[in-house]
DNA sequence: GATAATTCCTCCAGTGACTAGAGCTTCAAG
DNA sequence: CTTGAAGCTCTAGTCACTGGAGGAATTATC
């Protein structure tokens, strides 16, 4: 039996935030001590891990719900699991692709500056005027 | 003098998004008519295109802030406003990077799953165990 | 066994940058 | 002069936590 604190360093997940996948309902209601404490077992701490390394890929709560869900049904077809993840993987390769024209336009800004006075800077001309700009963003 | 509604239509800020932005210090309380709304001139567009384009490059706005303070001296040098911008893009890159790492995480663990049951899932399993990753996260 | 230090509990508030709604007032067009 | 759009303030919600207050329980030390 682990308290809420031995959870916590085992799984890198901090106290607060596992009483809050609680809250949200991520993970079961605890038992309790005799003294209203958190007690876990094994299975928390393997579905505390699972809750972790989905957040640390950087899926939603949303998303990490529904991937318990469906592992609970062992015999059921993954089809939906595998989207969630083929659904963020374009998310976040849109990410990627916004970040990228971001960092392309502040690489040409921050370049064409000389660095002398702000009446002359680049780089407030160019955010006073989109039209400086090579591309959307 | 322009509406508040004209102000948005022009820049493409939403009008709650003009009202927190006075509220924020970004913008000056603008003057009202005699029923108390608010009215815009032309520095007040010109201002507002500035945070638009700024927030639109990813700029927060303690940055933004800093950024229009610094333009109300253009004698001043403009190492702050150009270190302003190299922080930022320092930060998109390493944003990118991150993205980077889940986007090849992510690809992997999609492209060795069979797609048959839950059970045998390969998405399901990697988010149980980070040590099937290549890499960190 | 008493005391002290640590950990735990619940509840509430704050983060960033908006966004939406309720309930009311003012403005512009016809 | 009426109507409907647009404006006003204030409050609360978003997401995924994080931190603090104030108090109870547990663990360690003497
Ligand atoms: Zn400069
Ligand atoms: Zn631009
Ligand atoms: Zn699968
Ligand atoms: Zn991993």
């Amino acid at each position: 039996m682990l308290s809420i604190g031995d959870l916590s360093k085992r799984t890198g997940v901090k106290v607060p935030t596992i009483r809050y996948y609680e809250q949200m309902g991520l993970i079961e209601a605890a038992e309790r001590s005799e003294g209203n404490q958190r007690r876990y077992e094994r299975n928390d701490l393997e579905r505390l891990a699972f809750i972790r390394h989905a957040r640390d890929l950087g899926l939603d709560i949303p998303a990490i719900r529904e991937l318990i869900a469906l592992s609970q049904h062992p015999d059921q077809p993954c089809a939906n699991a595998d989207r969630i993840a083929a659904d963020h993987l374009v998310a976040v390769r849109e990410k990627i692709e916004k970040l990228k024209k971001l960092e392309h336009e502040l690489e040409r800004i921050i370049s064409h500056c000389d660095g002398h006075s702000i009446e002359d800077c680049y780089v407030i001309r160019a955010l006073s005027d989109h039209g400086l700009c090579e591309g959307e963003h």
